[in-house]
Formats: C-alpha cells, sequence, structure tokens
RNA sequence: GCCCCGGUGGCGAAAUUGGUAGACGCACAGGACUUAAAAUCCUGGGUUUCGAAAGGGACGUGCCGGUUCAAUUCCGGCCCGGGGCACCA
C-alpha cells in the first residue's frame, strides 16, 4: 500500500476547508440559506489569547464540539460554531506589563498564534464569524448594550464597601474574590468603601434561579449558581428599644424560635450600636468594634470558631412576650446581610449556641424533636413548638407561617427573602477594557454618549500602567477625558473600563451577526438562531461568565432584543487533561524529562533511583506541558484528535500520555491499509457485500450514535477499531458502499483521513454534508449465539444456540447440558433470559 | 462541618433497563519477518491455587453488611480521592 502521509494530506484538506470556506454557516438572507433546514448552534466558551497559546487540555473541548458540530452538518443541520477571543481584560493586561508591551500588540500576536493552532487541529469553525472582543467594532455594541441596560436602570453609582487589589490596583466583583483573594493572580484583597459603578443584578436574582430549572446543565453548576444567589425565606422581626422605644429588625428564617430568644445580636458595624451602648459598656463595646474593624475578613474567617460578643448594656422588649431581652455585638453578624442583626436562639442554632457558651447566655428550648428523632442541647432541626404559648404544638412547618402572621398583625414583623448574591461591581480602575459610554457634567450629573458617537475609543497610550493612587490610567489621558458637547459644554469621560466579563457577556450573540455596522445583531438573526444549543466549556465559569451572561440575556430579553429567555439551552462542562508527575521517596517532585520507564517501574534517568508516577496539573515546574502542535507534527492531526478523545469520556478528567496515541495512530494506520492498495487506489470487494462487514458496520455505528448522547466518543473510537478488526479478521474487503459507510462515521473524528478516502472513492461533494449513515438493527442479527449456563449464579458452560430459542426448548437442553452439576440435586427453578442466559437454582 | 462527583488489571478505560466483569487501547513479555534496525504481523496475561500438561477450583469492580436466582449496577453504614460552599442568621 501507499504509505499515508498524514501531514501532507491534513494541509491539504485544511487549506481547502480554508479557501471555500466549506464550515460558512449561512444566515437568513445570505446567498443559498434554505429556510427549511434547522440551525444548530454549537459554542466553545472562547478564549482569552494567553502568551503560552493553547496545550493538549484546551483541545478537548474544541474536539469535543467540533465532532458535534460536524455530526449534525451531516445530520442536515444548519451549524453555527464559530471562534473568536475574549481580549479584554486582567489577564491580557497583566501579561502585557510583566513582558513590558502594549496590551494590544500583545493580543494581536497572542490572537494570530491562537488562530494558527486551531486551525492545525481542523476544527471546522466558521471563520468568517470571528470577533475580538478588544476590537472598537465590537466593543462598539458592548457600549451600546452597556447603555441600554443603563436606561433600563439597571446601571447606578453607589459607594459602598468593595473589594479592592492593591496588587492589581483596582476594584474587583464579589465573584472575583475568592477568600478574599483575587482570582486572578491570586492576590490580597481588602475591603474598602469606593464609590464605583454597579449593576443591579440582585433586581433578577429571582429569575436568574427559577430559571435555572428550564436548562439541560450540569446539576453542580446548577446548585453552583443557585447557592451564590442565596435565597432564603424567612422573616424580619421588629424589637423595640427598651429606653428610646427605636425599633431594631433583625432577619431569621426560623421565626417559629421566636420565644426561645435569648439575645439580639448586633454587627459591629450597625448604626445603631453607639447609639444604645450604656455608659458601663461604653469602653468595652468601643473597643470591640475597633478590634474587629481592624481585623481582616480573613483574621475573621480564620478566628471563625471562635464566638465572641460584647454586652451592649440595651434591652429590647420581645415583640410577642413583651420580655426583655439584652443585646450584644459580636462580628459574627455579618453587616452586609439580612439587616446586620439576629436573635439568639441558642437552643436551637449552632452559632448562637457557641454564644451562650462564651458569655454565660442561658438556653431556652422551644422546639421539641418529633417523635423518634434525638434530641440534644443545640437542636436545628425541623420540630414541634414547645414553651411558646399559643404556638406550642405547631410543627416548624406551620409555625414559621403563624408567627410571621401574629408578627405582621402587631405590625411588628413581615415575611422577608434575603439573597447572598450582591450587586455587580462593575468599573475597574484599569486601561484595557471597555471605556464606560458616560460622561460626567460640571454639576457631577450624567450624560450618556449619543449612540451616533459609539465607540468611544479606548485611547492609545504608552503608559498603561495602573495609578498608584487607586484612579484609572485613563484620567491620565487629558486629551481624551475632556469634551464638549454640541452646545459647546463642558464634560468630562467616566475613566473607568469594564471588566473583562462584559464582552464576553454578549459575544454569543454577536456571533450570530458579526458584522452588522447598524445593530449588535439583527433581529432577523435572533429569531433563526435564538439560543446557543450546546454549550461547552470548564467548570471553572460556573459563577462569574455564566451568571453574568445569564443577567445580561435576561435584561435583553425584557427589551425585547432577544427571543428566548435564557442563553445557553444545554452546557456540557469538558474535564481537565491532566498529566503524570513524578516524585521521588522523599515527596520532592521530579521533572518528567529527568525520568525514564524500566520495566514496568520509573526511575530517575541520572541515578536509578526509584520515582513514584502520580496525576496532577499540567505545570510549566513540572516539565509535563504538552503542546498540540508538537503532537500533531509528530503523529498527524487525525490521530491527535482521536487520541483526545479516547483517553476517557469528556466529562471527566484524564491523564496525557504521549505512548497513548499510538492507538489512535496505529487505528488510523491500519485503516489505511485496509482501505488502500499499495500501488495507489482503493481496496474495493466488487461482488456481493460480506455481511460480516455490514453487521461490524452497524454495531459500531450504534455505539458511535449512542456516544452523542453523553459525549464519551472514547466508545464510538473502540467501537470503530473494534469493527475495523473484525473487518480485517474476516478476510474480506469492503464494498464501495461500506467503504462510505465507514468514512461517513469516522468523518466527525478524523476528518482529514474521511474525506481524503472520501475523494479517492470518486466524489466531487464534501463528505462534511454527506447523509449521516442509518443505523439497521437488523443488520446486527446473528442466526446463533452463545447462551450462558449458570448454575446457582455461577457460570458452567456455555452453548451456541439458535437465536430466539423459546424458554420450553431451551429449559430441557440447559438441564441435560448441566447434567454434570445437576445429577442427583433438587432443581428449584430454571430463569431463562431470551438470548443471554440460564440460570438453574439447585438445593442440596 | 455541609453539598456534589468519583474509586474497576501495571496504566487510560468499557459494560442498555441488575444478566458472561475487564471490550478498545497503552505499556510489558514472548515470537515471526529482517544481515540488522525501522515498519508490520502473531501470541500472552485480574489474583491465587491444584496439575508435568491439557485443564480445573476458589476469590475478585474501595471496605462492611443487606435485597435478589443473579449486584460494578439497587439499599444501609463506613474509608479514600477530587471539586464546590463555608459564620448567610
Amino acid at each position: 500500500m501507499a504509505r499515508y502521509n498524514y501531514r501532507e494530506v491534513e494541509l491539504k484538506w485544511q487549506s481547502k476547508w480554508d479557501t471555500e470556506k466549506v464550515y460558512r454557516a449561512k444566515n437568513p438572507g445570505d446567498a443559498g440559506f434554505d429556510p427549511k433546514q434547522k440551525p444548530y448552534y454549537v459554542l466553545d466558551m472562547f478564549p482569552y489569547p494567553s502568551g503560552s497559546g493553547l496545550h493538549v487540555g484546551h483541545a478537548s473541548g474544541y474536539i469535543g464540539t467540533d465532532i458535534v458540530a460536524r455530526h449534525k452538518r451531516m445530520l442536515g443541520f444548519n451549524v453555527l460554531h464559530p471562534m473568536g477571543w475574549d481580549a479584554f481584560g486582567l489577564p491580557a493586561e497583566q501579561y502585557a506589563i510583566s513582558t513590558n508591551q502594549h496590551p494590544r500588540q500583545i493580543t494581536d500576536v497572542n490572537t494570530a498564534n491562537f488562530r494558527r493552532q486551531l486551525k492545525l487541529i481542523g476544527l471546522s469553525y466558521d471563520w468568517d464569524r470571528e470577533i475580538d472582543t478588544s476590537d472598537p467594532k465590537y466593543y462598539r455594541w458592548t457600549q451600546w448594550i452597556f447603555l441600554q441596560l443603563y436606561k433600563k436602570g439597571m446601571v447606578y453609582r453607589k459607594e459602598m464597601p468593595v473589594w479592592w487589589c492593591e496588587e492589581l490596583k483596582t476594584v474587583l466583583a464579589n465573584e472575583e474574590v475568592i477568600n478574599g483573594r483575587s482570582e486572578r493572580g491570586n492576590y490580597l484583597c481588602e475591603r474598602r468603601p469606593l464609590t464605583q459603578w454597579v449593576f443591579k443584578i440582585t433586581a433578577y436574582a429571582d429569575r436568574l434561579l427559577e430559571d435555572l430549572s428550564l436548562l439541560d446543565w450540569p446539576e453542580s453548576v446548577r446548585k453552583m449558581q443557585s447557592d451564590w444567589i442565596g435565597k432564603s425565606l424567612g422573616a424580619e422581626i421588629d424589637f423595640k428599644l427598651e429606653s428610646s422605644g427605636e425599633t431594631v429588625t433583625v432577619f431569621s428564617t426560623r421565626p417559629d424560635t421566636l420565644f426561645g430568644v435569648v439575645a439580639l445580636v448586633l454587627a459591629p458595624e450597625h448604626p445603631l450600636v453607639a447609639k444604645i451602648t450604656a455608659p458601663a459598656q461604653k469602653a468595652a463595646v468601643e473597643a470591640y468594634v475597633k478590634r474587629a474593624a481592624s481585623k481582616s475578613d480573613r483574621e475573621r474567617k480564620a478566628e471563625a470558631e471562635k464566638i465572641t460578643a460584647e454586652n451592649t448594656g440595651a434591652f429590647v422588649i420581645h415583640p410577642l412576650t413583651g420580655g426583655k431581652v439584652p443585646v450584644y455585638i459580636g462580628d459574627y453578624v455579618l453587616a452586609d446581610y439580612g439587616t446586620g442583626a439576629v436573635m439568639a436562639v441558642p437552643s436551637h442554632d449552632e452559632r448562637d449556641f457557641e454564644l451562650a457558651k462564651s458569655t454565660g447566655l442561658p438556653l431556652k428550648k422551644v422546639i421539641k424533636p418529633a417523635a423518634g428523632v434525638d434530641d440534644k442541647d443545640c437542636f436545628t432541626e425541623p420540630g414541634v413548638m414547645t414553651n411558646s404559648g399559643e404556638f406550642d404544638g405547631l410543627t416548624t412547618e406551620d409555625g414559621k407561617v403563624k408567627v410571621t402572621a401574629a408578627l405582621e398583625k402587631r405590625s411588628a414583623g413581615r415575611a422577608r427573602t434575603t439573597y447572598k448574591i450582591r450587586d455587580w461591581i462593575f468599573s475597574r480602575q484599569r486601561y484595557w477594557g471597555e471605556p464606560f459610554p458616560l460622561l460626567i457634567d460640571e454639576q457631577g450629573d450624567i450624560v450618556l454618549v449619543e449612540e451616533i458617537e459609539l465607540p468611544v475609543q479606548l485611547p492609545d497610550m504608552k503608559d498603561f500602567q495602573p495609578s498608584a493612587d487607586g484612579s484609572s490610567p485613563l484620567a491620565r489621558a487629558k486629551d481624551w477625558v475632556e469634551v464638549r458637547d454640541k452646545s459647546g459644554r463642558k464634560l468630562k469621560r467616566v475613566t473607568d473600563t469594564m471588566p473583562g466579563w462584559a464582552g464576553s457577556c454578549w459575544y454569543y450573540l454577536r456571533f450570530m451577526d458579526p458584522h452588522n455596522t447598524k445593530a449588535a445583531f439583527s433581529k432577523e438573526a435572533i429569531e433563526y438562531w435564538r439560543e446557543v444549543d450546546l454549550y461547552v466549556g470548564g467548570a471553572s465559569h460556573a459563577v462569574m461568565h455564566l451568571l453574568y451572561a445569564r443577567f445580561w440575556h435576561k435584561v435583553l430579553y425584557d427589551i425585547g432584543l432577544v427571543k428566548e429567555k435564557e442563553p445557553f439551552k444545554k452546557l456540557f462542562n469538558q474535564g481537565m487533561v491532566t498529566a503524570f508527575a513524578f516524585k521521588d521517596a522523599t515527596g520532592r517532585l521530579v521533572p518528567t524529562d529527568e525520568v525514564e520507564q524500566k520495566g514496568m517501574d520509573y526511575v530517575r534517568k541520572s541515578n536509578g533511583e526509584p520515582v513514584e508516577r502520580f496525576i496532577s496539573k499540567m505545570a510549566k515546574s513540572l516539565r509535563n506541558v504538552v503542546n498540540p502542535d508538537d503532537v500533531i507534527n509528530a503523529k498527524g492531526c487525525d490521530s491527535f484528535r482521536l487520541y483526545e478523545m479516547f483517553m476517557g469520556p469528556l466529562d471527566s478528567e484524564k491523564p496525557w500520555t504521549d505512548d497513548g496515541i499510538a492507538g489512535c495512530e496505529g487505528f488510523l494506520k491500519k485503516l489505511w491499509n485496509t482501505c488502500t492498495l499499495e500501488e495507489g487506489g482503493l481496496k474495493l470487494h466488487a461482488g456481493e457485500p460480506s455481511e460480516k462487514i455490514w453487521r461490524s458496520l452497524h454495531k459500531a455505528l450504534k455505539r458511535t450514535n449512542d456516544s452523542f448522547e453523553l459525549f464519551n466518543f472514547n466508545t464510538a473510537i473502540a467501537a470503530m477499531m473494534e469493527g475495523l478488526n473484525e473487518i480485517r479478521e474476516s478476510g474480506d474487503t469492503m464494498t464501495r458502499e461500506q467503504m462510505e459507510f465507514f468514512m461517513k462515521m469516522l468523518s466527525p473524528f478524523a476528518p482529514h483521513m474521511a474525506a481524503e478516502i472520501w475523494s479517492m472513492l470518486g466524489h466531487q461533494t464534501w463528505i462534511d454534508f454527506a447523509a449521516w449513515p442509518e443505523y439497521d438493527a437488523a443488520k446486527t442479527v446473528q442466526n446463533d449465539f452463545e447462551l450462558v449456563l449458570q448454575v446457582n449464579g455461577k457460570i458452567r458452560k456455555k452453548i451456541r444456540v439458535p437465536i430466539n430459542m423459546e424458554e420450553s426448548l431451551a429449559v430441557p437442553l440447559a438441564h441435560q447440558e448441566l447434567a454434570e452439576w445437576l445429577t442427583g440435586k433438587e432443581i428449584v427453578r430454571s430463569i431463562y433470559v431470551k438470548n443471554k442466559l440460564m440460570n438453574v437454582v439447585i438445593k442440596g
């Protein structure tokens, strides 16, 4: 056979796909658009084009979506499969600073490298739709959408305690700060009161929560979003200060425990603290407040197990019993959640229980466990109310309602829902982002930039470094900041920029109509494509991008700009590709290139000492980062694609091995050798097609079709390998029809070889749009099969019998075959599973 | 602490509704072809035990128990790994 020169063949097809724009998706109004063809939109989370380029881990999601896109085209869908660059934002800017280059320049270089790498993988993107969020032609519309959200009342400016990162010299959103450290760079952050631009995402909290039920998303991501939104139902309860009659309101999810209150606890920052503190307590309370303020959030968390509080000396009146309740302050109460004040019920809340322990406050049991449930000093589960006057005997569930109603009647409380989610801090004091399309006049009032003036171009600044004083770098571009409107009025531009999330909040919509210069996207395009059918990306975006994008989408829905309530119908998280790493006996990491295999073991090259193999993230320090360029050069793109999928199901984490790819390369070589003649041309069977080969092909097709349900393409590839092995063992060759069948089935996975053999079969048309083969179960049926004979569940024998054998025939046959085990035993019964097995149950 | 996901050979893994555990591949061992190598092809293997061999027995999907004729699959209790949340009242 002629040796398969994969790189030559792959480059040939890749260049044809490119120049003939094979994967261009047609929009309504385009030449050749067929309104009867159904749309299918499959989207990757677009990458931030980093300086280090793609590694094999990024590629797995892209290959997965590419297989889906190619499959859907063959099923007759008009497939939208675009790619672009999430180029604005901190990562690009930090990289630019560290390499001392302008982010524009860096972005262009990195983008070119990413585009080259993606094309190398043979991904069937519609490159005509490529977008770059840092391109003025794109961010013009990001700014336009911002204005629509502004007009809808979704943007405000307010001084509030926000996260400030001194290292990054900017504020960050709550979602971007994890355990007091920045999500990007892992730098320490602190709370500072600052005036910032904020999105009113809390106004959509309920809908963001409820509509999760409309989505075909992984349970874990939906859970993370619902936890982040953190809705809790409860009541606000008013306590009157004994001294002044002023109201202190607490929030509680357990109004049924109201009779168990032994104290009120206010956050140290609560506005009433100074006012109510008794003279005798003043010094202690002030010291406590001061100490709490000086503690960072980290320290507060670190000391979480210790609940402390200080008595203010003030008392409030219990709204139902009229009893006196002391007021404490404690730093376990958060100022910005609920009302910044809680009622302490030590018998039924863990923290309050700890509080009672440290302050000597009494326990007051008002909930008894339901029958059969163990009681504890601190019983936090639902139960039955007791010591609660008229409410005794009510369940927790009923009690919540009845107590709240009683409070409402006395105007001392009301049902209330609170959320953990905070409004979204949207301004950044950084250079590399979209400027706000806002102006401020001399009175300090906000003026919107006229839509026809958009985009507000990011000024070209040589010195784009963040300012030391916390102001935005754009403030230094004096000429840019100061403008006059038509009437000559002096105005100043807002100098903050938008966060990196802005561009990714709507890019999936721009892909539907990327070149529109009159609108962000046309009505026709939206009405045709509607939503993303399949969205694939890493799980790390579960809250942040996916929450922000859903929020923008819902506002756009309310304005009438989009037609679906949700942007991403089905979400799929691809698993991380990890790599093997090594450590020596002392636990020290040993770089991969210093290790070699000796038999079944791994040893250090230099001294032969044994090292232990384990799985870790790919890391430069371990020298186990694998670059797809190298793999493709060595093994070919089709082999690379197959192996990425063959390693395991798309959603599970799996380690890369350079050796593993040999199996996929071998499969392709074997397939080539099976299909082609040494002197060139194809090895085609002329006469009657082999039934065995049809059986193998249809069996493989069944499993391939099934793999599109769970995206476990490893099973599809295994099925094709098995099919090929069977074909080779049969000793027959494929007919033209059979070879076409195989190539079509292979095409989404290894598109280059499929295209090559397809064209050798004489086709002038693209295999990419050939109809996907029809599965025919009848073709897989055999006349006989191996019936498994068991005695008491243990396999004793296997016999070949005709298919669909009746039980009446099978039972005596089995008994006869199993005579050796059955003689002299009492047969209790015989269980016959048609076409599978027979289990004879005996006694004695 | 709470929630979610996972644990199957030396390794990656497979196994419709409970019905032959380990498909497919890697690595390994042995062999064929070759002056040699590359390439290609063939064979082998869960563990253990009996047997000279052919072949057989027992055990085996993290651990312990349960349901069932039959459990990787269902139920209960644990152990380990990964991820998320963590004073949210």
